[in-house]
DNA sequence: CCCCATCCTCACGATTCAATAGGAATTGCT
DNA sequence: AGCAATTCCTATTGAATCGTGAGGATGGGG
């Protein structure tokens, strides 16, 4: 489930992505625009800020940039650093995998194993989109996305 | 995120699967071979009752059995019943769609469209695997799993 | 009628989530 | 230097959810 918080932040993180590279943009100003707790989106830039994904400069004139450019952050790791790992359960994560207590067999867990084929799926498509790409499709009126049943 | 409720509701519909057609499981059996709390598990086995994807039978020789054959529960439902929506957001639901009420144009919302792809791939995993699929890959010391990374 | 096992309701502590509060630190401008 | 703008930090709160346990009601089998 992606929380408030893992919506926020990528939302806001789009909103830099429609910037001309190195303009600014204030918090009130993306709160605002998206409907955002300004406070709320205070700390969650923060957060943005220590995983490097976006820089900051205080004062007058300062404001949020985005730190590489949208095409190379990937939407998949913007949401780990908010709402930590992808896997539906944590014996299941790669990136921070942890054993199941009440798992006697990890080998046999049925659970597990369908987990890591969902992992799998969930990861191909957030690890793969990037930020660019996720501002695009929301710009061109859902022309990019193409399902497959 | 898979919660305690919707794994230890899988590994007992996995046990129950793992049974002759008809022999009854008894929550205490259940609970000991998975190392489920007791009285969790009671609870939980409830809710699939109420669900009807088991059968239930009181008193001396009841238990537990499948409603269904294995090969026609789909692991996605069951979770679906334990856990919620497979959607990582709301708006991006089709079994329980809901708007957001901080989204003012959801057609252009980058979020929604890629949750909607997210849920997507999530869906071909959980909703095509079968409980009989799930119970035989832990069987078969994961020969059936094929990462396509 | 008596065991056995499911069924039901309630309650609880812990954790997480979402948001708010209040102010400290830094920068730019004049 | 002084002021205003803006990020940065820490703590708290209220609400919801999660995981679990207690106690007993219900109903079938013998």
């Amino acid at each position: 489930m992606l929380t408030k918080k893992g919506k926020y932040g990528l939302k806001a993180m789009v909103h830099l992505a429609a910037r001309e590279p190195g303009e600014p943009s204030l918090v009130s100003e993306i709160a605002e625009a998206n409907n955002i707790p300004k406070k709320f989106l205070d700390t969650i830039l923060g957060e943005l800020r220590n995983a490097g994904f976006v820089n900051s400069k205080k004062g007058k004139g300062g404001g949020y940039t985005l730190a590489r450019s949208a095409h190379l952050i990937r939407v998949g790791h913007i949401i780990r650093i908010l709402d930590g790992p992808l896997a539906p359960i944590q014996c299941a994560s790669k990136t921070s995998y942890r054993r199941c207590d009440d798992c006697t067999d990890e080998r046999h867990c049925g659970v597990r194993i369908l987990m890591l084929e969902a992992r799998e799926a969930l990861a191909t498509v957030l690890d793969n989109r990037t930020l660019a790409e996720m501002r695009a499709a929301a710009q061109d009126d859902e022309l990019i996305l193409s399902y497959v049943i």
